[in-house]
DNA sequence: TTGCGCCGTGCATACGTTTGCAATGAAACG
DNA sequence: CGTTTCATTGCAAACGTATGCACGGCGCAA
């Protein structure tokens, strides 16, 4: 049962015990406002006594920051993403925000109304990992002074920051470490086609094979969905021209290669390479041991939250600098998934 | 740049379009209220023309009812908290609420400041996934009226609601069917044993042993952490008497067992039988075919979901029933990790 | 001593909504 | 036609805080 006492503390009954205004108490619990010596002391010294905490909703009404910033996400099933939601979180509490989570259906219709969601909670700011936005919605936005950053997934002419890996620069150096393996018949099963980090790295592969004077063995839209990466393996290994080398958009997909070239009685890597990208967690455990393009997520975590928090607390006039896209580089991580290039060997 | 109507639209602003008052406006978004369809057209249509949306901070502040659920919770990479994050997600976004995150830094004591930190924001309701709440903090919350759920993680005398799954039971089913293989020096590698979880589950073990007349092999403290758990796998690896199976506390840990045997020149399921706790998604794929007991999660997570908005939407009156513990049962999911039970050769 | 500037404080207002209350009008009933 | 009922609506008071403004007091320089 407990105590009846559910009767909440405001700043006004703080101030009748410790003699003084309601604004004095405010400006005590106001970071940057000025209050003598004496009446800190005795407001803390009231506020303590009936354990007063002030309200961060009236706060936020009436200074406009709610300190909230909504996160838009739609699959927590890449290890990528909730290694990062974390440290999104860990940063951001750091600086004083929280994390509002808003999950997003598959359609991309209702998209929009998620959005119209976040901006009904007056979000500060918002992160939109692995989702894409309209352009529709990133006017909206804009139009209502909401700074967006895109988190690994980068929208050319929509006037949104954007932090991501260098994806061409990471796609091609995967393809590169497999045509140093003497690899020749690399096939790529590809990200999402619709997103500009899958095409990126589609891109990278295909730059570095032509560099190199090969044809790609196949291309293939993997969706950066399990069954379909699953599917598509399947497909290259099954016919008698089968590829030594398959560079994986992502390394959510590459488990999935890997389970199913295994399952087919071929081994890794000897029978066919297989790189993936991001380095989650996973990617070094025994039981894959992964080649993969690092996405360094300590970096991109601080880059989007530097660059968030720029422009929620920056000048108005400052407004021009921020719409861009941070690229972030990697390094190939080499393990046994793949050959090793010849001349290490 | 964008245009400069940055400014923000009241229900003020539409009332003066529509030609009614401003609780004209107001009523006619809010649910339950009684508005004539004229007023009602007048006001929707003077709305969407103002791209009028009901500023949800100030509703929150004047109903006392913010419909935000703050959500602790320490480590996501166990795959099963980010599944039930987002399964969590969606389940309070389909009944309109919204969950606000709260990451915990390991120490166990500043868990106090991010609880009062959830207060601060006014959370109608908690949800604590494994982490721990001293009996303190569990009376402050009932003490500000905060129903609190802990997920995945019981409380005995906290008073706290509690949604878990059959841990001794659980516990029994997988020893069971390793003593049904065969087994007879079977180790278990538990969850931390500061949980009421891994306790329940070593009970579980402990139980199902004794019933068979048999001594546990070992019994260690994983700390639920995947190192830990390598390391307490290569100790029990190492001597010449070798346990023939091992039952670990959740398969999070079971993987890195797995990787471990693996690395020492071991087979599983042919030197060792695993048996994990869990049933992430990674159990099934082929690297590992975990065998596992299930968590339900989308049960687990329906019954947090429903006994959380209960206490928050239900009537003071029903108060005492509610601080109960919900085991929900889960099956034993026979993989290739594990030897098969001899009835079934 | 007088004037000036400045710090600290209280008063009152504003933020954008919900909601009790009373007034209005129409509808329903005898 | 009179009376009651009821739905609809406007007025105004909240919710708990931040903050502009004015005022009092004090220190300091002239």
């Amino acid at each position: 049962m407990g105590q009846r006492t559910a009767t909440k503390i405001t700043s006004l009954e703080v101030a009748k015990l410790a003699g003084v205004s309601q604004s004095a108490v405010s400006r005590v619990f106001t970071k940057g406002a000025s209050a003598s010596a004496a009446t800190v002391e005795k407001v803390q010294k009231a506020a303590a006594e009936l354990g007063y905490r002030p309200n961060v909703l009236a706060r936020a009404m009436i200074t406009g920051k709610s300190r909230i910033i909504g996160l838009l996400v739609a699959y927590l099933d890449n290890q990528f993403y909730p290694e990062a939601l974390e440290r999104l979180s860990n940063a951001l509490q750091a600086s004083g925000y929280h994390i509002l989570i808003f999950t997003v259906p598959n359609s991309t219709d209702n998209i929009e109304n998620v959005v119209r969601d976040l901006m009904d909670h007056q979000v500060d700011g918002i992160i939109a990992a692995s989702v894409s936005m309209s352009s529709g919605l990133a006017e909206l936005c804009a139009s209502a002074g909401i700074p967006v950053v895109l988190f690994n997934r980068g929208q050319p002419g929509s006037g949104l920051s954007a932090v991501t890996s260098a994806n061409v620069k990471g796609g091609a150096l995967a393809t590169q470490a497999l045509i140093d393996a003497g690899h020749t018949r690399i096939a790529h099963i590809a990200g999402w086609e619709g997103s500009l980090t899958g095409r990126d790295r589609q891109q990278g592969f295909e730059d570095a094979m032509a560099d190199s004077g090969l044809t790609p063995f196949a291309i293939i839209d993997g969706m950066y969905k399990r069954e379909i990466a699953a599917a598509s393996t399947r497909q290259l290994m099954s016919g008698t021209a089968r590829p030594d080398a398959i560079f994986v958009g992502n390394d959510h997909m590459a488990f999935a290669v890997i389970d199913t070239i295994r399952t087919m009685g071929f081994t890794v890597p000897q029978d066919v390479s297989i790189i993936g990208y991001d380095d989650v967690p996973l990617a070094s455990w025994a039981a894959y041991d992964l080649t993969t393009v690092r996405q360094p997520v300590n970096r991109m975590v601080e880059a989007t939250v530097t660059t968030l928090l720029a422009q929620i607390e920056g000048t108005p006039a400052d407004e021009g600098t921020y719409s861009q896209t941070i690229e972030i580089e990697g390094p190939l991580i080499q393990r046994s998934s793949s050959r090793a290039p010849k001349g290490t060997l």
